[in-house]
DNA sequence: ACGTAATGTATAGTTTATTATACATTGTGT
DNA sequence: ACACAATGTATAATAAACTATACATTACGT
């Protein structure tokens, strides 16, 4: 339980950029693709590390990917 | 050990904030003091979601108080 | 000299992120 | 119909973040 208040766009990122997978996205950024997936799903939010190295995985900045409360405002 | 690949200017804008004491930042973004000695002193870096709060507590982007890499490039 | 506020340091314990493994489901190509 | 790639889901184990407690040090006000 315990409400997650950071959000992300990972999921619409990935299909976004070469439909890459939850696969690719793992290896590209060092994890294993239960983390991906525990991501997308919402289930927690990451480290601050994984949290800069997915977004530079997509070349964006971190607030681009990553969000705080419940409103992307995008 | 295992190098810490995230770094952060909170001790600087500590001082830049009215002298804000280590207690008042950890109160202001709900944690306990030895959180933050932790975070400045570079013993690992935060999850997402406390960055978030931390960089809110400044009034600034996140990406302006914790960098990825060695170098704030400032 | 004394009290107190701020910081530094250490360590054991709890919670959360991350891994590893495993299996089920859906879609696509042959 | 079969093989395979991508995803969904679950659960136990490990690693990392965070708490709680405690004590030492430095500086500042009285």
């Amino acid at each position: 339980m315990s409400k997650n208040l950071v959000g992300n766009h990972i999921r619409k990122l990935r299909f976004n950029h070469n439909e890459m997978t939850q696969q690719q996205l793992a290896d590209k950024v060092g994890v294993t693709r239960q983390t991906i997936v525990a991501l997308e799903k919402g289930n927690y939010s990451p480290s601050l590390e994984l949290a800069f190295r997915i977004a530079h995985a997509f070349h964006l900045p971190l607030e681009e990917v990553f969000f705080y409360g419940d409103d992307p405002t995008q």
